[in-house]
DNA sequence: AACCAGGGAAGAT
DNA sequence: ATCTTCCATGGT
């Protein structure tokens, strides 16, 4: 049982952040009390860490605790990397001030990226997602944690690779999962369990080498390790041009009459770098 | 009623 | 190597 103040540099929207948090049925999102409960493995043991909001945008400060035992420096090194309390906007939005995504960076002022709660469940809810709409995917997840997964202090904690590795493909299909999508699920679970991928291992190698190993794997593709690489991983510079959404929102923006190609993903796409995660973060807004 | 969805594998050229 | 089909089901 702890609790400790964190002030970070703003701009920092957390109400945003959690307005958006609240479209997966799983985040334990309070919008009156501006509070969050993210469910944390810390020393191969579950805990539960709230975060309530005391700041504003451009002075943001929270209260961060834990009912947990648990140690609370690497809860809140867990926190600020999964929340990005690290990672000052200004000068991303400074950066975009002079580009096509100008006004879409001023709209989404503030607004962070924010990390899935870690590499595995990122990597079960992309594979889960894959080819879905969103509202039928975020029920798919929401059964397969209620299913498999554990609840600790009203928080959802999704299941651990042993637990998905163990199960048949017809226990995921009562779920409504496809043949396939159960197969990828329990073969990348399978994966890990083995030791065959070690997902904090990889974290810290070069992104190409994360790819080729990953992609190895049945049911991973291009889209689900950019995916991982941002959601998963937090990587600043990952623009998912694979991703349907990116490019009806491109088509959007510059009024296409059809989708992008690769080629002119990969021009309209250059001035915003190094910060490309959140050029995709934001365009991704722009069609919702 | 078609067509698509914040894909990917397997089969067919 | 590149193109096409299939997967399952909900949303529009």
């Amino acid at each position: 049982m702890w609790q400790e103040i964190v002030s970070i540099k703003g701009p920092y929207n957390f109400e945003r952040v959690l307005e958006r948090l609240l479209l997966d049925p799983l985040h334990a999102v309070n919008l009156e009390e501006q509070t969050l409960k993210i469910p944390l493995w810390l020393d191969a043991k579950p805990a539960v860490v709230e975060i309530k909001s005391l700041g504003n945008l451009e002075n943001p400060a929270f209260n961060v605790s834990s009912t947990s035992e648990t140690d609370k420096t690497k809860a809140i090194e867990a926190v600020t990397k999964i929340l990005q309390w690290d990672q000052s906007l200004l000068n991303t939005h400074h950066h975009f001030s002079q580009t096509d995504l100008k006004e879409l960076f001023e709209i989404h002022y503030g607004t962070p990226l924010i990390l899935d709660f870690d590499p595995y469940s990122c990597l079960m809810k992309c594979i889960i997602h894959q080819q879905l709409n969103l509202s039928f995917a975020h029920k798919l997840t929401e059964r397969f944690v209620h299913t498999f997964g554990f609840e600790k202090e009203g928080v959802w904690f999704y299941p651990q690779p042993e637990k998905i590795a163990s199960l048949t493909v017809e226990e995921l299909r009562a779920l409504q999962f496809s043949g396939r999508k159960a197969e990828y699920a329990i073969g990348v679970s399978k994966a890990i369990v083995n030791g065959e991928i070690d997902l904090e291992v990889l974290k810290e190698l070069p992104e190409e080498d994360i790819f080729s190993k990953l992609i190895k794997l049945k049911g991973v593709g291009p889209w689900t390790i950019q995916n991982l690489l941002m959601f998963g991983y937090g990587k600043p510079n990952l623009f998912p041009t694979g991703d349907i959404g990116i490019q009806n929102a491109l088509k959007k923006l510059y009024n296409l009459d059809r989708k992008p190609t690769l080629e002119e993903m990969e021009k309209y796409k250059q001035p915003w770098e190094p910060y490309l995660s959140y050029a995709a973060l934001y365009l991704w807004r722009s069609i919702e």
